[in-house]
DNA sequence: AAAATAGTGTCTATGAGACACTATAGT
DNA sequence: ACTATAGTGTCTCATAGACACTATTTT
């Protein structure tokens, strides 16, 4: 069997909050209104997005991080980043931001959180909309490597009173200083996985297109940071028609065959 | 027994998501580089916090809305809110907004969501951060009376797909329009409500100080939007270990009086 | 005594955890 | 035959729902 490198893109479809409302159509008053209103009147911060991406390797969690060559906190590494534009939405510059930091096109991402305090960055008042991004690791390590402007670390994760804290980033030559609070940020980012795991398709997002059970096994006690009982978790994921089986097995290794499955989405017939 | 207009504070600690870390101390080459430095060159959006001020009355659902006497969306409702300035938190925002649109103090809040659609208002890029706050309802009633800029009205939820769509909002006098997509995002606000019911403290803050088990069986069942087991949330209730006996008993109703208890946070000896 | 609400006893259904067992490939 | 991994049978335990029952107050 081949490796699949191209995914199904209709899989990735971003959980993120939609922003479907549109303001009903102007009258005339309000468009008067409109057309002498100054926005920069009220002081304005800069706003960013953050987006902690990660993966699961050897059953833990890594991120892609970004080395900083310019100031501020030059030399240390943060998550892929950038301003939002005007003429952009949030999703719009995450996918932005992926493209050109990463190289990545088409990834699963959901809004983490907002963070604004005052002087969370050196550079003045930055408030940033931090999203968490799921690849599955061979891809990640795989368009990673060609762009080579972000390296992957490892995550070393300390429990804080049952939620991850701050985190600490190893990459291949030791350790990776975190700019910003993005230490935090990706800390936030595990235990908001950790809390959606078993109600949001997030782990499927982890996984290559075809996996077994166990392979999902695997990235549900990465992510949780605990065994969880096989006999229990077959019967869990096959029971909630997520999975299908895609009708072939993974063959070629020193044991018994695995039966391959696929994601489907809930809202399929 | 009397009435209890001041609620304990301690209680009302905000469940936002922290703002701790701050960046290391700059070195001389990043000092000089900061003073040098210009947000201003890039382009910035402006930044609003919006607060779903709820509260449950006769088993449904109040959202507290302002009424806009101002261009855009003039003579239409709109969720409290305002631009975030430069030298405060999202969080003091929050809380200033409250005060200044509700006149309420020291209220539970937790962060929503970001809505960044380019054109989710007609001014121009502006982003708001949402929070939702939860107030008991005579609490509620009482100071939004004094405050008089804002008034309570019914939320009329519809399900769409499992989760609540845009919401209508009827006050005592009829439909009350909502502005810009604050009907879609008073309905996430009740959606995200309803899915960390069981994990969150929030129907704590929905109720009074003291209150029996069946205020606050009423409050779950008003989020949950269905019936609940008396015994079975009974059950769960007392062994989750987050409510005391206060050892008093409400009287004077005309049948058998009800056991009194208090949130005890989780941290609590 | 009647009405009304507070609170309990108890059965059943569901599902998760434990863990030993069987199955089927490669070598 | 042996090893390694895939997959199942089955017991126990915890918990939620159903629902009828008892308890205690006011009128």
């Amino acid at each position: 069997m081949t490796r699949e490198s191209a995914r199904d893109r209709r899989e990735l479809v971003s959980m993120t909050a939609g922003d479907p409302p549109v303001h009903p159509p102007a009258d005339d008053e309000e468009a008067r209104f409109l057309a002498a209103y100054d926005l920069a009147a009220f002081p304005r911060p800069s706003v960013t997005v953050d987006v902690a991406l990660l993966t699961i390797v050897d059953g833990s969690f890594h991120a892609a991080l970004v080395r900083r060559d310019e100031q501020p906190a030059m030399g240390r590494w943060a998550l892929p980043g950038g301003f939002v534009r005007l003429d952009e939405s949030l999703e719009d510059a995450v996918a932005r931001v992926l493209r050109d930091k990463t190289g990545l096109h088409d990834v699963y991402t959901a809004q983490l959180a907002t963070f604004g305090a005052v002087d969370r960055d050196p550079r003045g008042r930055i408030i940033t909309v931090a999203y968490f991004a799921l690849v599955p690791a061979d891809r990640l390590a795989a368009e990673l490597a060609a762009g080579a402007r972000a390296t992957l670390a490892r995550l070393e994760v300390d429990e804080e009173g049952g939620s991850p804290g701050p985190v600490r980033a190893v990459g291949s030559a030791g350790p990776l200083p975190l700019a910003f609070d993005h230490a935090s940020i990706l800390g936030q980012a595990i235990g908001r996985l950790r809390g959606r795991l078993w109600y949001a398709p997030d782990a499927f997002a982890l996984v290559p297109n075809e996996f077994t059970l166990l392979d999902l096994q695997g990235t549900y006690e990465a992510i949780l940071g605990g065994r969880v009982d096989k006999n229990s978790f077959r019967r869990r994921i096959l029971a909630s028609g997520l999975v299908a089986p895609v009708g072939r097995r993974r063959e070629g290794l020193r044991s018994r065959p695995a039966e391959l499955f696929r994601f489907r989405p809930a809202d399929a017939t």
